[in-house]
DNA sequence: CCCCAAACGGAATATTTATTCATATTCGAT
DNA sequence: ATCGAATATGAATAAATATTCCGTTTGGGG
């Protein structure tokens, strides 16, 4: 019985702290107890469950799902879009979208960004960086090298310079093709000094920003002419690949595809990727799914934004559930 | 737009903190914000409405009945207890539950209680009292003089007796009747060395627990002979009394009903009785309402302790409110 | 009856949280 | 464009809260 007067004493002083606004002092001198007693009956009341606390995720955010991708794939965060319809174009605006928020407002003074630079969903991101004043990123450098084609080329080298001017950093531009011809052609560009330093800087990066690809060519990849071959293309799908960052190809488990290709690729490696203290990735989309879901896999992912769509799909397989941490 | 983005990392934030109950800075560290910023998007995320905290009062507990006590009356607190049925046996029993408990844990070392003893509800209260190994109290004031039968004369010296026994103060008893046949028979009394020390005591007290009495005689005030002649309770009545407090009377503003009897009461006054700090008031029952209504607005009281049906009488009345503070 | 283990409670203290202060930035009105 | 008010930010700091530590008490076994 005398456990009921007890209780209600604790609610008095839940009410009076978490009603009233009181301080836990005050509360203290009031029902002349001390600061102590009161502290300690706080916590009981949330032990008695006469305080309940409820985290009412705001409409259109989608807090539950996220939670669901960050322990089914053991990111550190994931951000899911609300997206009307399934269909790529309002997706990546979106994605972008909130993307930009996210790095405006976790962008540290100093950051080297390294930014893959053929996504149109990253694209959409840079769109929606407001400019920030004082500078904070220190560089932003390209990972990736610009296409063969040589408008993609000035679209790629163009959405590297954007970001750096939005963010105050410095570009350093990959003037070279994602993809050359060979292993010997792939040398002779390295002998370039700006290529060298440009990829030199790429173990200074600290946050990554990657689009995730299909294997099926995006409309950009394809634009942009042949990269690989539909040969090379199969001879990946046929080792399990089933989609790529950078160019840099992973299977259904994230583990990497290693292909003669990767030779020829002029961009950040999976494991270069892997030693960046942030990596955020863009990705969004029926056709992506499965890219999604194996790049997550790779561990290298630190932040996936994607949309509701992809999200409800990457939770609903009965795929395997990789914990880590 | 961009308002969702900001308002899913609140969520975000006010999930880690009150779901997960990581600290702010550790939030901060993950999201590479400043704690500063974590601070502000949790009271945010209370402006919200993103978090909500709700206080759920035990069953079997009051609060919101207290609360209306509490504004209604301008007290600055009010216990009501659970009862089954509006009969004062049970009432009085449960109130002194609540009142032993309430008083074990706020008394402080060093007070000086003062004790009205006539009232069966305060005899309850004595009789759920824990012996407080370390005296806390430090003396037990007897504010009201006993009874003209010697029976009872002895039953409230014991709780005066047991009240100091239980909390470790030492015992004043006012060896005097409630009441003196007359003015000078008062005077006389007074003239005692014992009686004369007890009441320089009044103004030590710091802690005074009274019952409130109403105008029809209690089976205790009436089992104790006449104090007063059903003439003289008429007067009162006429005068607009409505109950009383140590044989002090008021009316249903609050107002003190002064009566030539005054001068007879050898026992605490109104006067002294609100310069205390802390005024506990022990009261329930169906007889009794009014009476507590008007003890409410005298403002003396600082602590009421009654039932579940009394205070929704006292709720219920439409009487005007008086609101202090 | 006495002693011990566990529980309690408060003062002092450590930790965590809120606020202040100094800057920087945005937005609106010239 | 340029200024100024309103807003936002983080570092430093003040304030509030949680915990540790220690003395007391309580409720069992010897």
């Amino acid at each position: 019985m005398s456990r009921l007067n007890e209780l209600r004493m604790i609610a008095r002083v839940a009410q009076m702290y978490h009603v009233e606004n009181q301080r836990q002092a005050d509360i203290a001198k009031h029902l002349r107890i001390s600061q102590a007693t009161v502290s300690r009956m706080l916590k009981r009341a949330q032990e008695e469950e006469i305080v309940r606390t409820t985290v009412v995720s705001p409409s259109g955010t989608y807090a539950e799902i996220e939670t669901g991708l960050r322990q089914k794939f053991g990111i550190a965060e994931a951000i899911v879009v609300e997206c009307s319809e399934d269909r790529d174009g309002p997706i990546m605006a979106r994605i972008g979208e909130a993307a930009a928020h996210f790095l405006e407002a976790t962008l540290q003074p100093g950051e080297v960004i390294g930014v893959s630079s053929w996504s149109e969903t990253i694209l959409k991101m840079v769109d929606n960086i407001h400019p920030m004043k004082s500078g904070k990123a220190k560089q932003v450098v390209q990972t990736l090298g610009g296409m063969g084609d040589p408008t993609v080329q000035i679209h790629a080298n163009q959405l590297t310079t954007r970001l750096a001017k939005l963010t105050g950093g410095e570009a350093h531009l990959l003037s070279a093709p994602g993809v050359a011809q060979s292993r010997e052609a792939k040398l002779v560009l390295l002998s370039d000094t700006y290529v060298r330093e440009t990829i030199e800087l790429f173990s200074k990066v600290t946050l990554a920003i990657v689009g995730i690809g299909a294997m099926e060519p995006s409309s950009m990849l394809s634009r942009s002419g042949n990269v690989f071959t539909s040969r090379e293309i199969a001879e990946v799908k046929d080792a399990g690949g089933v989609g790529d960052m950078s160019l840099r190809f992973f299977n259904a488990d994230g583990q990497p595809v290693k292909t003669p290709m990767d030779d020829r690729v002029i961009g950040m490696s999976l494991e270069e990727l892997s030693t960046i203290d942030r990596v955020i990735a863009l990705a969004g989309g029926q056709s992506k799914t499965a890219a999604i879901r194996g790049a997550l896999r790779t561990g290298v992912i630190d932040l996936l934004v994607t949309d509701k769509f992809t999200a409800d799909r990457l939770l609903a397989s009965d795929a395997p559930i990789t914990t880590r941490e």
